[in-house]
DNA sequence: AAATATTAGTTGACAATGAAACTAATATTT
DNA sequence: AAATATTAGTTTCATTGTCAACTAATATTT
């Protein structure tokens, strides 16, 4: 057998290059897009769940978020019950850019799936979230081994 | 529809961190076990070939080669016939490190695709061929642009 | 044969990301 | 209530990767 590891890996850099040059003239770069599209979906979230839905780390969900911020497009603001967490939201600017950013990210579900039928694709979706399960149980073995082999 | 290319890259990613995790005593790193074990594999192939396979840019094999190289893992020879090319070959620390990196690369595998069967794993791998060479054509739409525009 | 294209590989600047150590706030234990 | 642990988010550093401009070698065109 051979590597999902190597497809995935493809498809995530090739995605991440087109999406550059398709969004070339914004400033908003293939590193910042996706969070900035989850946060226009779901307004008031916080950077622990946006990072959990796109599975990163939160340091890399922390520096997305800053850009995204300090170019005028997202605004926090600390949640007053629990001041550990912030809620983002869109400022104006976002939400004029947030329907560019849409309509390209539309483009590129096309380029992904052009010619493969839906519920190929929905299939493969979910096998590929099985994938990740499967992953995210072995890194935290690995992540949690400092108290795993204290104990046993 | 919602997204592979979401999907795609958190098996990447994840897939990177567990393997630096596994190979953390080996001074082999996520970014170049699988350049050297393509070496391993196909002893005598150039970097154009390698870079193919693993759908990255040039510049990016040239670095993982040049890493592996400085290490003492491959070693370089450049072709007579055409001095642009040249071959690549393990040395002997590098036979010595194959099988190594070769057991840890076979563990991914089963983490990978634990509790899927086999022939679901094909299928997917199959229609993520699909979506690269779908990525592919899009991005080389792009490339050739300046050509393109021009002429069109 | 000289001029021009293309090709394999290199280099430098930069973006994206994870790991680890940190801070501040809240929860849990004692 | 004080001590301890956990949690959300930040910061710093190292690594991975792309892009674009470059060199040297070969192929193609004129």
């Amino acid at each position: 057998m051979e590597g999902i590891g190597r497809y995935s890996a493809a498809v995530y850099r090739l995605g991440q290059s087109i999406f550059n040059s398709k969004l070339k003239d914004l400033d908003i770069s293939s590193g910042q897009y996706d969070f900035f599209l989850v946060i226009a979906k779901n307004e008031g979230i916080n950077q622990k769940e946006l990072g959990e839905w796109l599975y990163v780390e939160k340091s890399t969900t922390a520096k997305a978020v800053r850009q995204l911020e300090t170019k005028g497009y997202i605004c926090k603001k600390q949640v007053k019950k629990d001041k550990r967490y912030s809620s983002l939201y869109l400022t104006e600017k976002g939400r004029e850019a947030a329907s560019v950013v849409e309509s390209v990210f539309n483009e590129m579900l096309d380029v992904y799936s052009k010619d493969i039928p839906e519920n190929v694709i929905e299939d493969n979706i979910s096998v590929l979230k099985k994938v990740i399960n499967n992953l995210q149980e072995e890194k935290s073995r690995y992540t949690m081994s400092d108290r795993l082999t204290e104990d046993c």
